[in-house]
DNA sequence: ATGGTTGATCCTCAA
């Protein structure tokens, strides 16, 4: 089972990019953030025509995720739980039933959390306290499970070109990665790194001041994955080419492969 | 390099 996250930054303005994506690496699960649409506006008919089925959890303007899967999504839930008054769309999360195991995909948009210090960096160090809880609920399932997408953390100096120009930024801060880190540790795998242990592994590159062609970027879209989970991958790789194509979003899509 | 670019919306905000 292939499983996949892409950033689209905008689905409306992405959707060719996407299905020739979809076309090329074949992906079995998708989870997209910032499709910066309500669900009424998300082009369903375009991608089911590929094979998927679709949920969205969309919203006006900004934010907005969604799960694409060639097999159904069962138990489909959306909003990361643990504060009913928070109204932005940034979680979802489904499973799929693979041939030898069924997989809870949990697909997020962590919030971005700058300028910092401000309340937005006070509602990102919150939402990260709900995922740690989620995250701790899903590992006492015991069952394959992933935390897939745009976490809008850089985990270490090695994530990124530059680490002194993001030391004080929402995506760098210690607060943030330790954060992370309490995610991380209570037993989760982060994939990419198995299989892409080198430095100079990134999946975003600002549209800004030619961060592609310098290759200055940053790794924040990451897949997590519970270990049973971990005991069936197979392949995890970025799909670093995608930022070269005509219009491309800043972020690229990165999968794994799992024996399921 | 206190710059630079993109998307959605309604001109400025978020990233």
């Amino acid at each position: 089972m292939r499983i996949a996250t892409f950033n689209v930054n905008g689905i409306k303005a992405r959707l060719p990019q996407l299905l020739d994506w979809l076309r090329e690496a074949a992906p079995d699960v998708v989870a997209l953030q910032e499709i910066k649409c309500v669900d009424a506006a998300f082009p369903a008919a375009e991608i089911e025509a590929l094979g998927y089925n679709v949920a969205t959890h969309g919203q006006k303007g900004f934010n907005g995720v969604a799960l694409l899967s060639k097999r159904p999504l069962e138990d489909v839930c959306r909003g990361l739980p643990g504060d009913d008054a928070d109204d932005q769309a940034r979680w979802i999360e489904a499973t799929v039933v693979g041939d030898t195991a069924a997989v809870r995909v949990c697909g997020m948009y962590l919030p971005n959390g700058n300028p910092a210090p401000g309340p937005k960096y006070d509602y990102k160090l919150a939402w990260m306290d709900r995922l740690e809880a989620r995250a701790a609920a899903l590992l006492a399932e015991e069952m394959p499970a992933v935390l897939i997408g745009d976490f809008n953390v850089i985990p270490q100096g090695e994530d990124c070109r530059d680490p002194a120009a993001w030391a004080a930024d929402a995506l760098f801060l210690p607060a943030t990665r330790a954060a992370f880190r309490r995610v991380l540790w209570q037993g989760y795998t982060d994939a990419l790194r198995l299989f892409e242990p080198e430095a100079e592994v990134y999946t975003f590159w600002d549209y800004q001041a030619g961060a592609w062609q310098k290759n200055n970027g940053i790794r924040i879209d990451h897949l997590l994955l519970t270990p049973q989970a971990a005991d069936l991958v197979l392949d995890a790789r970025v799909d670093r080419h995608v930022r070269g194509w005509e219009k491309p979003s800043d972020h690229v899509p990165v999968r794994i492969d799992l024996a399921a």
